[in-house]
DNA sequence: TCGGCTATATTTGCATACAAAAAGTGATTG
DNA sequence: CAATCACTTTTTGTATGCAAATATAGCCGA
């Protein structure tokens, strides 16, 4: 069950079984892309291993794996700080994610077994679902594992790597969205003929929808952003 | 002088004035790159803490950093291996970087300055040089230059550290090779082709060049795998 | 001789301790 | 009154120590 990784909340560890320090690294990852630990804030290294009940040597080792995907910044003996949320980052971010999306949903399209589609379709009437209660949260978790599920179903585990990896950034974003009911019925509708195209198998179209989905994605990111900005500072 | 980094090959740390662990990361991952701890291979951290002048402490530090970026594999309770060198990885990978530099190389068409393109061209000449002389490694080494060169021209720094993450797993393999003569000449053909394609400023043509010259690529690396693979196990 | 078990040694993982650097504080002086 | 300097406090960075887990070796028994 990969997909329940993406949205694993638990600050308070439950297994203490055989995991070890990926623990800190999930929880300290939660707090970042939920948005507990602010962009820009310090890391100060005795409160963060008190409040996750360790010390600081898992914390500082968590650390550093979080600053290689690039979610925190080291400064040299000054710590770290969580990543900075900025508009021209982001930019970034989505071009990169959308060249790998239209990859991804090029190789889908080959690969995809039926179970594959059946699943993602399972996952898309969820979705909606979630959308006609207006359950915002819920309906940002079954829209994440679709496009997970997609990436899963290129069947290239390196891709679906750096994708989780980037997508975390834009996460943090979108967890201050407040989705207009226009936006969001659009963003449902686009992913009505994501499903189509995928069923149809047609890489070409898929390509050009999940291209546009986030562009769409990132207009709405950055009205955040820009929002929030005047208000925080 | 971020190209510094890519080939930063010292193992005894000249710098002590001001920098951190980031040295005893780029010194691990240099000796990853450079085969000299071989894929697979253990890191035993009383061993390498040792090598590396520094105590586990920082060592360890490193092997998160590192872990993050997929060079090598965590075993809990067991440390850390350098992560195996596997055909299918590197088909992988290569699809990625596929993606990756042929949306460079469209930004860049848009993007590059002439002096970035002047930079470029004089990078290509160097190469041209070291390949006269048959001096394999200085090749590399502005080949490697000149892929993230090409990668800097598209502007989007975020698209650069996912290539240079991913570059490195394919470096590794690369340095085992042996170019035939024939491919060596072919792939210096290839540059003078993507030269010509960014001069004239033509993205379609410049990705097809960079997705073909990264098939190549890939052939080469399966080939040095396959044949070292019959030979090491 | 071979397989399994126990005891030993190594190694990892985590916590703590210590040193250096940065941040904060306050007093003194121009 | 502001700025600077010295001093204190906090925080980071690194080393070391200790316990748990794993690997290794040796031993016994079949």
């Amino acid at each position: 069950m990969p997909e329940a990784a993406v949205l694993n909340t638990n600050v308070t560890s439950l297994v203490d079984r055989r995991l070890l320090h990926e623990t800190v690294v999930s929880q300290l990852r939660d707090l970042i892309v939920q948005g507990e630990l602010a962009p820009e804030s310090k890391l100060n290294e005795r409160v963060l291993a008190e409040k996750l009940g360790t010390s600081r040597t898992p914390l500082r080792e968590a650390i550093k794996f979080l600053a290689s995907e690039g979610l925190v910044e080291l400064l040299p003996n000054r710590g770290a700080v969580v990543a900075a949320l900025k508009p021209e980052k982001m930019k970034e971010v989505f071009v990169v994610l959308g060249a790998l999306e239209a990859l991804a949903g090029d190789l889908a399209c080959r690969n995809a077994t039926e179970a594959d589609i059946a699943e993602i379709r399972a996952l898309h009437y969820h979705m909606l679902a979630h959308h006609a209660r207006g359950e915002l949260a819920q309906y940002f978790r079954y829209n994440q594992q679709i496009h997970i599920k997609l990436m899963e179903c290129a069947g290239n585990a390196t891709l679906t790597q750096v994708y989780r990896g980037l997508n975390a950034h834009v996460r943090r974003a979108r967890y201050m969205a407040n989705l207009s009911r226009e936006r969001w019925d659009k963003a449902v509708h686009e992913h009505e003929e994501i499903l189509d195209a995928l069923v149809r198998r047609d890489g070409v179209r898929l390509q050009g929808l999940l291209r546009d989905h986030l562009a769409n994605k990132l207009v709405l990111v950055m009205e955040v952003l820009t929002a929030t900005q005047g208000a925080t500072s």
